[in-house]
DNA sequence: GTTGAGCGTT
């Protein structure tokens, strides 16, 4: 067994999983299997990896078979230098399910009046405190990277869809654009600057007037009749929708979201 | 090709 996590989480019913921090980009769990297996039976190793460029993110889960062993690998391998970098060892706080897990292992139902007395030695009990900090403090960089990356690749797709979105996402981008703005054209705005040092336009570009009704050409449009005249277009209609041809009182509650856009924004021929 | 504070997959 030299490649772990090939078929999934084997059983971590009982194993021990501990979290190796601080390892190299470049560690596998190939390179971890012997300096952990020396110190215990390893059952499995994993290393999340991106999923887009498919790197490892920078730490490992060495699960053990025992938690005696899995406690002295802690403790052994706990600051060891790997691969030009000292590793951090510790239990695992939390499971793949977002589980609690106690020393490494999964905190399972059957907690109740099991033997308690099994606990050996609070020796790393001290680090309970601090890791609440610690959790507290930030979150994860690796997390809010990923969740970035989504939000960017989503927002490609948001701004290629529409330019003008709502003003919070404008904003962080007008951020940077005025800055930039204000570095080109400088003298431009000499007379602003003069009146107002920074702030936004004294005229708000906010009309909220309804004037959409203004170019009754909507009602002129060569809508295609949902109705389906055609057998072909219902019986595509309702292949879609599976099951009600008439969605609009298919819903009891009838929750309105069909018409979610109350604010169409304007039409304007922005580009 | 990079970084670095942290918790996971078929």
């Amino acid at each position: 067994m030299s490649h772990f996590g090939r078929s999934g989480p084997p059983d971590i019913s009982d194993t021990y999983s501990l979290l190796v921090l601080n390892i190299t980009f470049r560690t596998t769990a190939d390179d971890l299997f012997p300096l952990f297996d020396k110190y215990g039976k390893v059952v499995d190793i994993f290393i999340p990896k991106d999923r887009r460029t498919g790197e490892s993110r920078g730490f490992a889960f060495v699960r053990y078979k025992y938690a005696d062993e899995a406690q002295k690998a802690v403790d052994r391998l706990d600051g060891r230098m790997v691969d030009g970098r000292e590793i951090t060892v510790q239990f695992a706080k939390y499971g793949p399910n977002a589980e609690r897990i106690h020393k490494g292992r999964i905190i399972e139902t059957a907690q109740r009046s099991r033997n308690r007395s099994r606990s050996r030695s609070p020796r790393k009990r001290y680090r309970d405190d601090k890791d609440r900090d610690y959790r507290k403090r930030s979150r994860s960089r690796s997390y809010d990277r990923y969740e970035r990356d989504r939000h960017r690749g989503k927002d490609r797709d948001y701004r290629h869809r529409s330019r003008s979105r709502s003003t919070s996402l404008d904003y962080k981008g007008r951020g940077r654009a005025r800055y930039d703005d204000e570095h080109h054209s400088r003298s431009r705005s000499r007379s602003v600057d003069s009146r107002s040092p920074v702030r936004r336009s004294p005229s708000p570009r906010k009309s909220p007037s309804p004037q959409r009704s203004t170019s009754p050409q909507r009602s002129t449009s060569p809508r295609k009749s949902p109705r389906g005249e055609s057998p072909a277009n219902r019986s595509r209609s309702r292949s879609r929708d599976g099951r009600s041809p008439s969605p609009r009182s298919v819903s009891p509650r009838g929750r309105p979201e069909a018409s979610r856009s109350p604010s169409p924004r304007n039409s304007n021929g922005d580009e």
